[in-house]
DNA sequence: CGCCGAGTTGACAATGATCAAGACCTGTGG
DNA sequence: CCACAGGTCTTGATCATTGTCAACTCGGCG
């Protein structure tokens, strides 16, 4: 998942289809903290995440780190570069995966449909980075965090009591190098959302849409 | 081009026999400031750029934009998603372009060999967009500029008296928003190099490599 | 009940943005 | 060829946002 502009989010049901047509491979299933692949790792599978959050990090030398992407239900990750691995993939819950074969997928031996279908989860990933970039390079703090609580909630949010309501299942630190924030921002800018009554925190991992439309304004500028 | 980490750098010659498998479509020029697209308008043709560079951008209602990346010779520009441009295309100079039908490097019709280059293209284009997330959410101001620099030597460095040195083909303002910071930003991090003897500027446009590994040193946070 | 890590909050510092002025190119027309 | 005009670039002064450091709270778990 990237904060991707309001209009540009795309349908990800097509991936449903994926394990229908493949010689299915066993699901996946990886605890909460361990990895899937690290940076270099040469690229055997790549993987659509069924249940649970990835992450899909990069490391500084000196322990800096960015969040790319999350991986939520629905997306795929593990996109080969030159047949390696690009990033760090990491479990932030208990996670279900269905693994697909690289030759499924291969330009020449792969089955045509399943390899089109790749093609444009590719040509999809690129445009939501294209999105992403913006966000990183010239929103606020205030701006990241509203945004980032609108696209998990187009993503995972729920109704509950006639509210919108999203689940934050990574901690402040994983938001925060998503956003190229820190930990204390992230917390103050949720603590000012809720003292203005546009969200309520249930609990640390449940965020509450009270004023949806002022996040909205908030995330693209239009606040005042 | 994006700010990749040294070490991911792909070579780009692969592009070159493009056009001798792909019945020619004839070459396109632009004008300097000139758009080759813009974001919305239906894909019809991805283009190699042969000479000259190009920028992709994202603008905001209020005005700011990012520049997603920078066209150089060699690279690809106009993936498509969801059969729509995604950014603005704008010539900063005098540009030629080798044109492709979407047709041929569609997944079930087009030339195998050609559909295989142009996976293997975006595949790249995604690992190098997650390279560049690392500099905008995490670097700073200093070691951006610095990775601008290194990158762009990379791609369009030559030798003259002994020394290192690349042409900035783009304005102050360009590089600004490309990086995720303002004009002077970029202005003062430019003259401290200069006045640290990192690097000479040769005219504005033209930057000398006076001490290559002080540059290195500066962009990967290695400095002090 | 108490411990420990995660989260929050506050005080302060620093990086980079903003605002403003001046220098420097570049192209145009005399 | 020179003078001028307009934009781009640089530099300085100041300000704002966000980062840093530290203390404290909260919540889950033994």
């Amino acid at each position: 998942m990237y904060v991707t502009h309001a209009g540009h989010a795309f349908d990800t049901s097509e991936f449903a289809q994926w394990s229908e047509r493949a010689p299915a491979l066993p699901e996946t299933r990886l605890e909460a903290g361990t990895h899937l692949f690290r940076e270099g790792d040469p690229v055997e599978r790549i993987y659509k995440v069924v249940t649970g959050v990835v992450s899909l990090n990069r490391l500084l030398e000196d322990g800096r780190r960015q969040i790319i992407a999350f991986g939520l239900p629905g997306d795929l990750v593990g996109f080969p570069s030159n047949g390696r691995h690009h990033t760090d993939c990491e479990a932030l819950s208990l996670v279900r995966l269905q693994p697909f074969r690289l030759s499924q997928i291969d330009c020449r031996t792969g089955d045509p449909e399943l390899r089109g279908r790749f093609m444009e989860a590719a040509l999809r990933e690129i445009a939501a980075m294209q999105d992403h970039f913006m966000m990183l390079g010239r929103k606020s703090a205030a701006e990241r965090v509203a945004s980032f609580l609108l696209a998990l909630e187009a993503r995972t949010g729920q109704d509950r009591d006639g509210r919108r309501q999203v689940d934050l299942p990574m901690s402040r630190a994983d938001i925060a190098d998503f956003l190229g924030l820190t930990t204390e921002t992230v917390s103050r800018v949720l603590s000012q959302l809720r003292k203005s009554r546009v969200i309520a925190l249930d609990g640390i991992h449940r965020v509450v849409f009270l004023r949806g439309e002022a996040l909205r304004a908030l995330a693209t500028g239009n606040c005042g």
